[in-house]
DNA sequence: AAAACGGGGCG
DNA sequence: CGCCCAGTTTT
């Protein structure tokens, strides 16, 4: 039998939703697959422009294996959870080459692929494929916790099996592609987690959490986010019209971003030049009596501090600085680095603070 | 079961 | 400033 959820949520979609997407009624899984993994954790407006530039620039599997990852991160940049991107291009690569680019097609092979989890599997099996399996996303939680009054949070395991339970009874199983969108439209635009529009509601008179007034009171989860103050002191050293540059690597944020030389530190204390010393000792691997010796044979300069940069992730709140070193000939050996000129420097891809830093104090820098 | 992983919008 | 967003992977 036909749930009345379902009934009404099919009945809102023909008569009420307007949401017009890029993706929406996209028949390749390819491009379904795309648009999915650019929406985790993503809020559609802000993943709309990348998923036109990435099928643009790779309008097939193949292109997007063939390309170079430092390219593909290249046109991510700025989006964030940089291990989508990996992820996308390692399962491309494999889609094209093991699997003669013929996309999986049932939800057990979707899920084998990297960075397709249960959400992202079920929505390419039921778009693509029309395969009966419910999407459970942040949309879906939301709708069915208040339509059913449902107080089991839904950031447990156990909340989370309960969560799946409901949203598969309430499938439409003839028409899975086309009730799951249905969901996440009606959850995006009427059903909103602030400020919901319950008074034009056409679930009204059947959603539990209205009809009780705890619309407002849910979903419910039980842990609370705890933000970690992180401050960088970026070191840009600057040779002869090039400048270094590190690759990051796994194992925090901003894996296989460029970053300049980076000292962390327990806060921000006053740029002196026996920091700076220090630092530069350190780095190069040598110490204080050497490092005088070596700035001399190297004619190294402290040349300026940028302003302090800010930005609040998700689980940290980052603090950066920039300082300016200036070498009239070439220091000795830096590690894991790269020298690469302006142009190089505009080819890499790099965190959102340090982008900051290069469309604004950066640009003084190189005049000078 | 919990932590890690970006960046942006909203109240 | 805390919560949320078309979640997944690792610890």
């Amino acid at each position: 039998m036909t749930h009345a959820f379902t009934q009404l949520l099919l009945k809102w979609n023909t008569a009420s939703n307007h949401r017009p997407m890029p993706w929406k009624g996209e028949k390749d899984p390819y491009k379904i697959w795309l648009s999915e993994i650019i929406l985790q954790q993503t809020r559609v407006e802000q993943g709309w422009a990348y998923y036109e530039k990435f099928v643009n620039t790779y309008p097939t599997v193949h292109d997007l294996a063939n390309a170079k990852e430092e390219k593909v991160l290249k046109l991510w940049e700025g989006l964030g959870y940089y291990n989508r991107c990996k992820n996308l291009i390692f399962s491309a690569r494999y889609i094209s080459k093991k699997l003669n680019g013929v996309f999986p097609n049932n939800y057990e092979s979707l899920l084998n692929l990297k960075g397709v989890g249960p959400y992202t599997a079920a929505a390419i099996a039921s778009f693509a494929y029309n395969l009966p399996y419910a999407v459970v996303d942040g949309n879906v939680f939301r709708v069915l916790a208040r339509f059913y009054g449902i107080h089991s949070p839904t950031d447990t395991p156990q909340g989370i099996t309960l969560f799946n339970k409901i949203a598969d009874e309430n499938l439409s199983k003839k028409q899975a592609g086309i009730y799951n969108q249905a969901l996440m439209d009606f959850g995006a635009t009427v059903c909103k987690p602030s400020t919901p529009n319950c008074a034009d509601c056409i679930m009204q008179k059947k959603c539990v959490a209205f009809l009780n007034n705890q619309v407002n009171q849910l979903p419910i989860k039980v842990k609370s986010i705890t933000r970690k103050k992180r401050y960088f002191d970026f070191f840009c050293f600057y040779n002869k019209g090039k400048w270094l540059v590190q690759k990051r690597l796994e194992g925090d944020i901003w894996g296989g971003l460029y970053q300049f030389y980076l000292n962390e530190n327990k806060s921000l204390a006053p740029v002196t030049v026996g920091y700076l010393n220090e630092v530069l000792a350190h780095q190069l691997g040598i110490s204080a009596k050497e490092l005088t010796v070596h700035l001399k044979q190297t004619k190294g300069v402290y040349a300026s501090v940028s302003p302090i940069y800010h930005q609040a992730l998700t689980h940290q709140f980052l603090q950066a600085r920039f300082i300016l070193i200036k070498f009239d000939t070439i220091p000795t050996l830096f590690a894991n680095a790269l020298w690469v000129n302006q142009k190089q420097l505009k080819q890499l891809p790099f965190p959102k603070i340090i982008n900051q830093f290069l469309g604004e104090d950066f640009i003084n820098w190189c005049k000078t």
